[in-house]
DNA sequence: TCTGTTTGCGCAAACGTTTGCATTAACTAA
DNA sequence: TTAGTTAATGCAAACGTTTGCGCAAACAGA
């Protein structure tokens, strides 16, 4: 229903194909005939179908990106710096979340494959190796935070973790909580890797009761300070999994007449805008966030491009001090 | 690159047209092959071309979603229930944000045409009455909460400011401030009138002082309570024009050393989640969120379907009570 | 046996573009 | 003038599907 270049070339008794070069800007095209065909285009109300243009060229100019979640402040802050670099280069985005649900996941991926997207970035994936498999010849996959993919890019976790441990350990807290993800996560993993080694480093015996679940969100990190404010030995500091989750954890600390930072300390990750505005304003771990989504996206041009010589790249984060946290 | 029906075709000696048919569980066509050309189509990687599919049959099953802003979770809020209501009717979304930005959204809306998609909905627009204009004929078009489009869904905005301002004067507040968006948009426009109208009603002297602009983010809140607390007479409570606003604005009535609600009442508008966990919880005025999206969803299914006699929707918001509120 | 129906499949056109090649006209150089 | 070049355009194929129609074989009813 929509007009096609047909109706312009008729309207204009020209071929088609003239229309197509000349609205192209094809050289071989008198400066005549382009501005009478473009004048009839922007008239007719012409727009032109990509469908059709990526069907013939065999390319696109979309880069798809799946994102874990949509409430995460996290994956959203990731997809404006992923805009900056595709908008720059003439790339538009198809953006979609699997709601951290790794059946959606895959379904998101094969929908992404037939619409033959020109590339597929991947944040917070849940099934990681699983894009080794056979699939992903055709179009080339960019991983964020997932090392064990050949093109990624990523945080280095453990660093993370470690500063974060290193710091409150260093403000002489021995009874440290960890609230976990909840999940068997390799970031969480990793995470819990660093708190044990830090504590184990300084001789501080690990309490196993200190290591908690959350769920990723408020309301895990609220449920895991019930559970640890229960203990006979309280924490004096709590590292959490994330941000969402220190916040639900300072929320039910509040709650439950606790003062952060002087009752107890708490340290989130990421560094989510809102970190630095909740009361008290939240100590955490920054992600590198605006440099992964950048470099991911321009990882991802060079692959479209064909260039193979592309390794992964660790970015190193960094701790924000602010009012969470005190001396034991 | 791909492989397409052809070289299946060819693998199973039958016509291309007899392999699209097996695929598509075509009744004319025998178990036997459909079963060969299956297996065969699985076991080559087969993914069909959704381009070559759209042109062909000039329709798609994707709906394109334009929010105003991927940080604000009001609008990704929305996206869950969009996508819900899409998905258990085998459409798939687009989703993109123009970033609050009028020629990204224009830019935006093209690029949806350009993709042929089978509707789009809009939340968050900046610029209303545009699509009243010429070109949406050919694809239908669903706004959220923007009442000059014929096919809309929206929120009772001026309800839902008086439900807030009736709630504060009938606590004793004669010192209300208001925090609006800062640009004169509709929506603000509203919240203002209902603000007015409400102290009017009850025979409260409007102080132009009292209304300070924000920014529809944290920061805008944080300045404006600056400016609000720096006047002679300081207001005792706050209406704000949405949650972030509101959290921005006791995030700085507690540094100053102001006790929330004691020393200020503040109320948002949204009921984002994090309005709960905040410390005090926001009191505020409750979007329909879920509902704003699922209708808009089944509106826009309707349009696809040609349904012709659709009316724009008017929810009604609720008012929140929490702990950020409380008598003068 | 003859006619009529059903079953299973192939042919070819169509969707809206792009693009290599062919074609014509106009110009240039000798 | 003639051959050679350049400029401007058209023809037709191609991309990967879907689908109306045609056709042959098998089957049914008489």
């Amino acid at each position: 229903m929509p007009i096609s270049i047909k109706d312009i070339a008729k309207k204009a008794n020209v071929s088609p194909s003239t229309v197509s070069r000349a609205l192209n800007d094809h050289p071989r095209i008198s400066a005549e005939t382009k501005n009478k065909v473009q004048k009839l285009a922007t008239s007719m109300g012409y727009i032109p179908s990509q469908a059709a243009r990526n069907l013939v060229t065999q390319q696109s100019a979309t880069i798809g990106v799946a994102v874990a979640d949509y409430l995460d402040p996290f994956y959203m802050s990731l997809l404006a710096s992923i805009e900056d670099v595709a908008l720059a280069n003439n790339y538009d985005l198809f953006v979609s979340s699997f709601y951290r649900n790794s059946q959606r996941e895959e379904n998101l991926f094969d929908s992404f494959f037939e619409k033959r997207l020109a590339g597929i970035i991947v944040a917070g994936s849940l099934i990681d190796e699983g894009y080794l498999s056979h699939k992903n010849r055709s179009i080339p996959v960019v991983l964020i935070n997932c090392l064990s993919y050949p093109f990624s890019v990523s945080a280095d976790k453990l660093a993370g973790a470690k500063i974060a441990m290193e710091y409150l350990v260093g403000l002489g807290h021995r009874r440290i909580a960890y609230i976990s993800l909840g999940e068997p996560l390799n970031t969480d993993l990793i995470r819990l890797q660093g708190y044990r080694s830090v504590l184990s480093k300084h001789n501080i015996p690990i309490n196993e009761d200190l290591i908690v679940p959350g769920d990723g969100g408020v309301i895990g990190g609220i449920k895991a300070v019930s559970q640890l404010m229960a203990l006979p030995e309280k924490p004096s500091a709590i590292f959490c999994f994330n941000d969402m989750t220190a916040l639900g954890a300072m929320n039910a600390l509040q709650k439950q007449g606790f003062q952060v930072p002087r009752d107890c300390s708490v340290v989130g990750y990421d560094d989510l805008d809102i970190a630095a505005y909740y009361h008290p304003s939240l100590t955490t771990v920054q992600q590198p966030i605006y440099q992964l989504g950048y470099q991911a996206t321009e990882m991802m041009l060079d692959l479209i491009q064909g260039d193979d010589e592309i390794s992964s790249v660790i970015l190193d984060p960094e701790l924000v001090i602010r009012d969470s946290t005190t001396h034991a």
